[in-house]
DNA sequence: GGCGTAAGTGAACACTGTTCAGATAAAGTA
DNA sequence: TACTTTATCTGAACAGTGTTCACTTACGCC
């Protein structure tokens, strides 16, 4: 313990390493800054001098998962082709897949609380979120960066809102009770992809001979 | 402090009654025992001989909680009238609305690992869950207790998963970039409705001369 | 009136996150 | 090479947490 106990600048990736595993184990909740510095064989008060504070270690471990969820989405436009309904639904799938696989990265970013809302994070959260917003921009056949009008707004949230409360629900343990074979990973696939394409599928334009005549 | 101290039996409400203050000022996370049993004028020791644990004091709370949000979800379906559409839909207005005015309670509720799962608990929770059950019943016309074919139990998660994500995500100040002049309060009434309107409106059966012809 | 039982105390224990003076290693400089 | 500066990390302390346990107090009951 005298002198190997020095990391040398690779302490910062060790705490994360080592928070990524707690929360993996233990859930968000479960989060000790003791217990991260004594599995990286280090004083408890040697984090803060990378992170200053619990919070800033986390907001490190969960700008890593927005990241990385951004990525399980961009996965999700790769499945879905080129038709934008399919990008957007296996979209939904991997956003999904990510909180199933993921809990605890997935519960820690929800927990505002309990991190530091630095620079880096927003930029990462921010990136997330551009992905589901050019999904939708893609279903209306918008150029990206266009504003988004006020239905389409809706539809943005609305999905967002279903594929985020689903997870968490399934998260709780709610769906449990009546799970398909093949567990939860099949209700995924069998019940995300459906329930997307049913509530998008209206939103889209339809092409010109086939359209409907308005109600009335 | 010698014998006025002695609460003489009102102590398991008055903690629940300060846990619940608590929550409200500072959230499900900012809860804490001591401080609990501090503004009860009681020592720390108390609260164990009446709920046993921390955790077993917010079970206590988080079952009031499912039973005011019972009673917000069963004022929806008043408000909704005789339309089972419109009834759903003001459950789910007033599902969001009772996160956004108690997001402390709202919190709680699914935080499952803040608290024990004891029957009184998953009674309360049941019968919430009953309410939303209902609704998605007489959208199908069906007798209550009926079980739900596969895809209206995609509806009903879909739906749920739905407003329980709005209500997340909006606590969560995900929306808050793009809020009508109102504020949150009117974003759920603006929002929620019509959102979940859209999505339920295509599972109503129709009146037998407007059935639309099969697609194919 | 005495007694059993329920209710609450107060001190202790093992934790937690954070702070701070001091020690140690690494890097820079002359 | 020697000296200084800077970045890291330690170790002890502090305040706060939940929980346990022997003890005391008060109430209801026979």
């Amino acid at each position: 313990m005298p002198r190997e106990a020095y990391h040398h600048g690779a302490l910062r990736d060790a705490l994360i390493d080592a928070t990524e595993a707690l929360i993996a184990e233990r859930g968000a909740q479960g989060f000790s800054l003791r217990e991260v510095a004594r599995r990286s064989g280090v004083s408890p008060a040697a984090p803060a001098h990378h992170f200053g504070d619990a919070a800033g270690l986390l907001a490190a471990v969960a700008k890593l998962a927005f990241d990385q969820l951004t990525q399980a989405l961009e996965a999700g436009n790769a499945r879905g082709g080129d038709d934008p309904l399919e990008r957007l639904c296996e979209q939904g799938v991997g956003y999904v897949g990510f909180a199933l696989t993921w809990p605890g990265r997935f519960a820690l970013m929800f927990r505002a609380d309990l991190f530091t809302k630095d620079e880096a994070l927003v930029a990462s959260a921010d990136a997330a979120y551009q992905v589901l917003e050019d999904g939708i921009r893609g279903l209306y056949a918008l150029a990206p960066g266009t504003p988004l009008a006020p239905e389409q707004q809706l539809a943005l949230h609305a999905t967002w809102s279903m594929v985020h409360g689903f997870a968490h629900l399934m998260l709780a343990g709610q769906f449990d009770a009546d799970l398909p074979r093949g567990g939860r990973a099949a209700l995924v696939r069998q019940a995300v992809a459906p329930m997307l394409r049913q509530h998008l599928a209206p939103l889209r334009p339809l092409p010109p001979r086939a359209r409907r005549r308005p109600r009335g």
